[in-house]
DNA sequence: TTCCAGGGTCCTA
DNA sequence: TAGGACCATGGA
């Protein structure tokens, strides 16, 4: 593949050589919940950090500050090689029109924790309201930042009460985030997970309360670089009934993804996931 | 008013 | 192991 190349300006850095960048899709598509948009620049936070970010033909243009500089070059995947694994998919009858139509489809490596928690938000909800929720959040219990705020660190959520949560909309979902924080806050190693057999990262995820199969395989795919997770939502279930002809079971569903589209499973997923939600 | 949303937990058979 | 009730909430 072609190395991306960095060249910075007076304000930020262009990325050239990554591949197109479909914001829309990528930043608001149901993946991460802290970005807005306003007159075709987006902006978003991970962590404490900041960032603005408009597409370009080849790559983006991204404004964040030097230091910051590899954390969003790891958040943004800039270094994966999107143009292989679009052509082994696009081999695959169910995708090929959807890889033309949306070649800027891709992944963002998400802090872990604010992963976990918007995805066990995510919980028989949308992503309309997740969002809303997230930020009610940040803004509630996150430290204030100059142009907005962080996500609330896990020691801050572990000391919250169940009605503190709920007063932020999150609803049934509030002790799950509690006793999650806790268990983070205690020291979690999440790291340890990308090496690990996809079913006993899962098992691991699942050990935290609000945490199913389906939402450990999001954290899996959009947190820890596992791009072999292919998570079953209600939408996935309604498409991959449709392809397999038959009504089948969520773990019939993983199996024959997985057999099907292997290590791209995660970006056929999302090709999968983006189109029948939005069409 | 009812259904649905990137579901999970708990109980019962 | 499978199936079903229940859980907060707001938009369609």
């Amino acid at each position: 593949m072609i190395q991306p190349s960095i060249t910075p300006d007076d304000n930020g850095y262009m990325i050239r050589g990554m591949g197109p960048f479909d914001c829309e899709a990528v930043l608001d598509g149901g993946q991460c919940f802290r970005w807005v948009q306003r007159e075709g620049i987006w902006q978003g936070y991970a962590g404490r950090h900041m960032a603005k970010i408009r597409p370009m033909t080849d790559g983006i243009y991204l404004e964040c500050s030097l230091n910051a500089l590899p954390m969003w070059r790891a958040y943004l995947d800039v270094d994966s090689d999107y143009i292989s694994a679009r052509e082994v998919l696009s081999k695959d009858t169910a995708l090929t029109e959807l890889i033309d139509e949306y070649p800027g489809i891709r992944f963002l490596n998400q802090p872990f924790f604010e992963c976990v928690i918007s995805f066990i938000l995510s919980a028989n909800n949308n992503v309309a309201r997740i969002k809303k929720t997230v930020q009610t959040l940040c803004e509630t219990f996150g430290e204030p930042m100059p142009d907005g705020y962080a996500f609330p660190a896990p020691d801050i959520l572990a000391g919250l009460t169940d009605a503190q949560l709920r007063s932020c909309g999150t609803g049934y979902r509030a002790p799950y985030i509690i006793h999650t924080a806790q268990q983070v806050a205690q020291g979690f190693p999440h790291e340890q997970l990308i090496g690990l057999p996809l079913d006993e990262a899962r098992e691991a995820l699942t050990q935290f309360k609000g945490v199913g199969v389906k939402v450990a395989d999001c954290i899996l795919l959009f947190s820890l670089q596992r791009k072999d997770a292919f998570p079953v939502d209600t939408w996935i279930r309604k498409v991959m009934i449709d392809i397999m002809g038959h009504k089948t079971s969520d773990n019939q569903i993983r199996a024959y993804a997985a057999q099907r589209f292997g290590e791209h499973a995660g970006l056929a997923n999302q090709y999968l996931f983006h189109y029948h939600r939005t069409k």
